[in-house]
DNA sequence: CTCTGTGCAAAGCGTTTGCAAACGA
DNA sequence: TCGTTTGCAAACGCTTTGCACAGAG
């Protein structure tokens, strides 16, 4: 298991930033999204019990939203899967096992997609959203 | 409003060719599809109401799953929107406009993707999904 | 001290299921 | 005719809400 070498205050701080009072659990939600990069809801509350073993799933959703809404957390939306939930990074695509549905971040060159798209509709696009799927090194 | 050109028999036809039986309720879900092209459960439900008055939301569900099953249809998962409904078609991407949410298709070139992920990551790829948003020229 | 966040329980809402009747092949 | 599909209503599960108490700033 990875470990965190992070101190809470790292995550506090985090969370003010963007305009969100830093409690425990926010903090707990923000570390298991470090920590492990993209959690789903279920997952994030098996997690959290461990270490906010009052923790209740309202919380959870309560918080996640006012993360997305300060974009300090994002949705991602896999096709035939859960949503997952990451940090805000810089922008980036994913990869999704398509047998043991791990999810990986990779950084991609978008500029072609969006010349391409914008040459060949009647759009003006200003984001890309791709997700990979594949078979990662393990299940191969 | 656009209107179908297509034979009754055209939808009945189609749906067999996919193993499934040819009811009016799947007939109609098809037609809606071919002429719309994308739509949730919602739009399609309150389109389906007009020319099927006692149709009902769980046959619906019944049906788009049977659908999906059969390769017929496919669910398209949207950032931040419900998940829209479209007919099988070759390998394509999605434009989606963020002020009216009006979706499209697009043909891109995928090449390009698929090799700078295989090659940056330790993935085998074998499909790319790509949601492209922006303005629409309507909503430029 | 004040306002926001938490946890619990209840409510809400979209989706699924069970079943009898209707229907397609 | 036989197996599948439909429509209804009930059940389900995930998400949201209301509220009293606790906690952050």
């Amino acid at each position: 298991m990875v470990q965190s070498h992070k101190s809470a205050e790292h995550y506090a701080s985090l969370l003010r930033a963007h305009q969100l009072k830093a409690t425990p659990q926010r903090s707990a939600i923000a570390e298991a999204l470090e920590i492990h990069g993209h959690l789903n809801i279920e997952a994030l509350y098996e997690l959290l019990k461990q270490k906010l073993p009052t923790l209740s799933l309202a919380t959870i959703y309560k918080n996640l939203h006012s993360m997305i809404d300060k974009n300090f957390v994002a949705e991602v939306k896999l096709p035939g899967a859960k949503s997952v939930y990451e940090l805000v990074k810089e922008q980036h695509s994913h990869l999704v096992c398509e047998k043991c549905g791990k999810v990986e971040d990779i950084s991609l060159t978008l500029e072609y997609c969006i010349d391409e798209a914008n040459a060949k509709s009647n759009f003006t696009i200003t984001q890309v959203d791709i997700v990979l799927r594949g078979r990662c090194h393990q299940c191969q």
